[in-house]
DNA sequence: TTGACTTTGAGAAACCATTATCGTATGGTC
DNA sequence: GACCATACGATAATGGTTTCTCAAAGTCAA
């Protein structure tokens, strides 16, 4: 059912070896520096699987398409910069978060979103 | 160059008499029971021009088209129900989010999504 | 009231991320 | 090595939201 093709390990690769999430399109071009003509309708393909194993998650943003990364990380956040639209992982969490919610709501999760600029772009360049 | 319409009337209306962002279908939907008939692109038109002018802002959530709110009120979040989509206000916020950032990046903003069950959808039918 | 100019409504079109299609290529098993 | 099911790549199709087009209607200053 799960076959092993040089796509396949060329995008669990680039998933990898990357310390932040990557929306489809990143993903694709990080995959096809390993394997060129790489097809944007395989990776959309290895994500869907990638995810209903178990072994990626989607990052979902404000504003945004969604990110992958691999699944089974600690609890933590992401940072998006409104520069270059990468999205970074934040190291942990904030207590009372869920407690936010009005009375008589049912907290199920939650999602924290920063918004800046990376190390990169604060770098470089005129804000 | 900003006219008076009825139009313009029932979107500003429906924004000003509801207590919780809303999208632009349900902004024409909410419109349009004072004014039916009116067109969704009425509705976009009107939203485009009233951000323009400061009088609206854009919510943006993870993994949902934009909701629109009154511009001005003071620092809140929200919360998505994940039964009936409708997106509720949170007041409050916490402490130190923004510090949450790695070192080296410049926060600007941030955005706390809570999601869960709203009220409504909490009492009624199976979870 | 008139008339220039703006706004409206309906539908077509644009957008964009994602998915389906289909003929070809490939992995893995025998 | 041969075979067959699966995966691939290219492209078309999809779906949902947002914008454009344009004739008709409305606004408002004079």
């Amino acid at each position: 059912m799960e076959r092993q093709t040089r796509q396949r390990e060329a995008i669990r690769a680039a998933i990898e070896s990357c310390d932040r999430p990557l929306s489809p399109a990143e993903l694709c071009d990080a995959a096809r520096r390993q394997l060129p003509g790489l097809g944007a309708a395989t990776v959309y393909r290895a994500i869907r699987d990638l995810v209903a194993c178990g072994w990626l998650r989607a990052v979902e943003i404000p504003g945004a398409a969604a990110r992958y990364e691999r699944a089974g990380k600690p609890h933590h956040h992401h940072f998006l910069c409104r520069v270059c639209n990468a999205l970074w992982e934040v190291s942990g969490c904030l207590r009372g978060v869920d407690a936010l919610a009005p009375a008589g709501f049912l907290t199920e999760g939650h999602e924290i979103t920063l918004y800046g600029l990376c190390h990169h772009c604060r770098g470089a360049g005129p804000a």
